[in-house]
DNA sequence: GCCAACTAGTTTCGACTCCAAATCACCTCT
DNA sequence: AGAGGTGATTTGGAGTCGAAACTAGTTGGC
């Protein structure tokens, strides 16, 4: 058993594990009619604060061009899972929340019940796979260009003072729930 | 910070490098013309063993049905990537083959470069990691009905005898490669 | 030996994703 | 006001996907 073996063995499992949540997502998908894409876009609505809720954060997030976000979101409002309003302030964006059966539905399909009881037999070690794949994650977002996708506890942008905490891009306050969403202009701290 | 936070916690992380992975699966394989599947199909029928070289196995590794699994490898039999030969004992039984195309065009998208640095800069962490993916895995696999897909090394129906090491399903003896392969008889052990 | 049941794999069909490119609507900067 | 930029959508073509029908080879019962 060479060290350099580990690294390939690593992924190897990561990969493995990867395909198995896409199975899952397919079969609990599949008795809705819907695909793995429509349930990876309500767990990312559901989890994205209010600078990250529209389309072309869903398109980021997954990594697919705006145009096949914005036909997959269609699917999602036809179906009343997700709304939408239109940005008072910006007549081009486009708002999107889940709706109380999209809420529903996510419950019921996301996290898969088979992932959560898996990771809650790890007991404590919990913990210490978050904070592995963390740095994996980290390091993956560091060389591939893309957004990072974080909660505001783990940004750059993030400041507080007198008066609380805020996000120093926007110089918005932000509260407690509001920071522990993901946001699409989350910067991981140079040296994290 | 409740202890109850972690696991949804952990599976997040997961879920998110799960996405990241596919994003860069699909910017790898559109670089050349093939989907996610495709590639995801080379890199299993890369690692498998002399029982799990056939169309069904990728569908149960993939979780996809055997008829998508058919039309994808097909798309790889088509670009030589994969080779196809029956088998002898059994004429119903396809055996596919990386071609030598399949193999240079599989190193060079997975792991993606940036999965491998990362995971690479973990150092000695990295087997902890896979440790706990392993257990998160079994776990999975456990409760979710489906194949295990590991290594004759982690299985049950694998035995050392005088003559060397071999399977107890089919009493066939193994050489140290073989039993690195991923197989579709693994077995998880009942205490793992 | 022989036929039914089974299994591996393929094909067909309709629904839908996905990309690329064009388009529309709105915003911003000069 | 005009030019360029940006968010979102639409269109068209390629191709995945599941379901179900289908082909072909194997196994088991009698």
């Amino acid at each position: 058993m060479i060290d350099d073996s580990l690294t390939p063995r690593a992924f190897e499992t990561l990969e493995r594990l990867s395909n198995l949540l896409r199975a899952q997502e397919r079969e609990g998908g599949a008795e809705v009619g819907l695909h793995p894409v429509h349930l990876q876009a309500l767990w990312f609505l559901g989890r994205a604060n209010r600078y990250s809720d529209t389309p072309a954060s869903v398109a980021d997030y997954l990594g697919i061009t705006r145009g096949a976000a914005s036909t997959s979101i269609r699917v999602l409002r036809e179906r009343d899972l997700v709304h939408e309003r239109r940005d008072p302030d910006d007549g081009r964006v486009s708002r999107l929340s889940l709706s109380d059966a999209g809420r529903a539905l996510l419950a019921r399909e996301l996290p898969p019940r088979v992932f959560e009881n898996a990771i809650a037999a790890l007991g404590s070690d919990a913990e210490t796979l978050n904070r592995l794949l963390v740095q994996v994650l980290r390091g993956v977002q560091r060389h591939s260009g893309g957004r990072s996708f974080g909660i505001c506890g783990s940004c750059s942008h993030f400041t507080v003072d007198a008066s609380g905490t805020r996000c120093g891009l926007t110089g918005e306050p932000l509260s407690p729930p509001e920071a522990e969403l993901l946001c699409r202009e989350h910067e991981d701290p140079v040296n994290g």
